[in-house]
DNA sequence: TTTTTTATTCTATATTTGTAGAATAACCTC
DNA sequence: GAGGTTATTCTACAAATATAGAATAAAAAA
């Protein structure tokens, strides 16, 4: 499933909601707003390719997602690392925290997480 | 700086190799082959845009990359945060620990590195 | 019930991308 | 230096993408 960055946009505010309406799309979309019947082709396009379906009431529907975001996520990122890190993933993990400002806090968060992975491996 | 896939292909070998004829594209270029016409187009592409420059020899180039890889990678992460985890890295590892399959080394090494970042955070 | 608002479909255009043939120019080899 | 080899430019075309107007249908408001 590959999206472009248009449908993209539209698929993060539909993930994010669970459901929306057209006018919803349009409220949560930013400045400039494009015009309602360019996001009713994303939206054409990306029932065509599967990403959502919806429920019709009326003159109008309820767009859903047929695909998880971490489904479709956990697809780029491992492309990410195939493409650019050799597919070896400490080895972006470890470019990823030094490129990426994490916080203090952030950082202890991400230790325990790895604690915890840890704990599961060798049990 | 946007990159398409095919462009990004090539650019991976030109940084792999830190400078390349065509001839040394087309060697490392995965069967199928693309035809030399389509390595030239897309070598205008990158050189249009600003990714790499050349050298002239003769009467072919050497191309090298103009665009640092972990430039443009680190910008692509962060796009990738910005976009899916609300601009949190955090979020974003503990997804990344949980959905690629990290070795417990991996994890170690990994581990080590967050260790050796929050002792730089708290002198 | 007439008017206004809103969502959808249909149509359309410009740009980007993947792909490569034809022509050309410059080397390399015999 | 004639003929093959290789890189580059020019041209081209189909598919994907960003964008939206016109027409239509249905709902909501007045």
């Amino acid at each position: 499933m590959n999206l472009s960055n248009g449908e993209e946009q539209l698929m993060n505010i539909i993930w994010e909601k669970g459901k929306a309406f057209m006018k919803d799309l349009l409220e949560s979309l930013p400045e400039p707003k494009p015009a309602v019947t360019t996001v009713a082709t994303l939206l054409k396009r990306l029932s065509d390719k599967g990403a959502i379906g919806y429920t019709v009431f009326g003159n109008s529907r309820e767009y859903y997602p047929l695909i998880q975001k971490k489904t479709y996520f956990s697809t780029k990122v491992n492309e990410l690392v195939k493409n650019f890190f050799n597919n070896s993933p400490s080895q972006f993990a470890s470019f990823f925290t030094q490129e990426t400002d994490m916080s203090q806090k952030e950082l202890e968060s991400l230790k325990k997480i790895i604690e915890d992975q840890l704990k599961n491996k060798t049990p």
